[in-house]
DNA sequence: CACGCAATGTGACTTAAGTCCTACTCAGCC
DNA sequence: GGCTGAGTAGGACTTAAGTCACATTGCGTG
């Protein structure tokens, strides 16, 4: 892959020149259709990736169907690399594109190598790492300690404070991220609405009562 | 600390010696008694930790009081990392101890100029947030797409496969590892011991039908 | 425009799991 | 040897949340 393409990817910009030049040198483009499934869970972890452009989600699913998304990936993320640095080198989880998506692949000998010899690479990932590992530690405890309600609340408030035009979110992938079924956050946002806490249209979510929603979110109480 | 004592750390002989010299140089150790608090969750990030003996855990609690324990940290494994790499520098979890311990003490500036400046430190550093991101991938799945019965049989397996005198887990412990309360713990093993599947005695447990058990583990029925 | 699929609305019902209580067991210890 | 407190046993009750079934809406595409 071109240099001047691994400069744009933003978050590669902490990395010395060297280091860039040398994931160019061996990494390629891949694209990927929208719904397209990159790995499977329990699959050999054969090799890793960054995301260029496009949304992805990691998900893991019991026997009945029904589905956890463990995290999302966007611009600058790296993706699998828990799978290589782990002793099993199997996919952790199953990964999903959530748009037309593009990314960088690097394969398994590769990725180690430059472990190894680029110390800021190393450094990089750590970062990320930490950065995951804080996301899922906080749904592992949000799973554990709070009733939905109290998820979806703060699902509500957090995607407020990130994105400002959260559409196309629907109720399923909504249960997917909280850890319930369609069914039960349809119940609860009707709940939400006739309380005067959120307001919909088209889809759309806007907070009316973030003080209560914020309340919600951090008791165990109606 | 002397240099000798770094190199008792087994987990550190995947490091340069120039490496365990530097650790040794800026670290100190500290000792602490069973039921110890060494860290508060949401209290400044101050410096990380790298247990030397004994056991220790990471918890959240919620406001009702009810715990969940979110990883066991014993010899060799880094503590607090996540904390001083993310960028809120803040503790992700409560830290006590469940035995006596002794742990080293290293410094937020000392740890960053340790990562910036020898790169196996790093890696090493990576391998184990690699292992720790997996087993809590694991809890959050787990905690999301199976019932307690199905938690509480793959927690017994796990448990006997790791150690094979598994005394000691009194029925709150379990109930704050699996994601449950104590009543529930206890009537589930009651069932399962109604069923053959493990038998008790003295707190000691020991599986009978490790297939049955195994069944229960990976599908949501009875 | 009509058709069909995806998403949502909504009530009725079921149940896993949590809560509450009271009683029992057992080890440690003054 | 009786007392204490931590851990366990076990029944009765409540409820959050999941399941099921079916109606409705809305959007994109032939």
């Amino acid at each position: 892959m071109k240099i001047n393409q691994i400069d744009q990817v933003s978050l590669f910009s902490t990395l010395q020149p060297e280091t860039r030049l040398a994931i160019a040198q061996r990494a390629y483009t891949r694209q990927l259709q929208p719904g397209q499934t990159l790995l499977i869970e329990g699959m050999p972890a054969e090799s890793c990736y960054f995301v260029l452009s496009g949304e992805l989600r990691a998900l893991r699913m019991n026997t009945e169907g029904r589905v956890q998304v463990l995290a999302r990936f966007r611009h600058g993320d790296p993706l699998n690399i828990i799978s290589l640095l782990t002793d099993e080198k199997v996919n952790r989880a199953t990964i999903e594109t959530l748009s037309e998506v593009t990314v960088l692949v690097l394969t398994a000998v590769d990725f180690t190598e430059l472990i190894l010899r680029y110390p800021d690479f190393s450094i990089f990932l750590l970062r990320h790492l930490a950065e995951r590992m804080s996301k899922i530690t906080d749904l592992a405890a949000d799973l554990s300690l709070y009733a939905v309600r109290a998820r979806l609340a703060r699902f509500l408030i957090e995607l407020a404070d990130l994105t400002p035009s959260q559409a196309g979110w629907t109720q399923d992938e909504i249960a997917a991220h909280i850890g319930t079924v369609r069914d039960v956050v349809g119940r609860l946002l009707r709940e939400f609405e006739a309380r005067g806490l959120i307001q919909r249209q088209r889809g759309q979510i806007i907070l009316l009562d973030r003080e209560k929603l914020n309340h919600l979110a951090h008791d165990n109480e109606r």
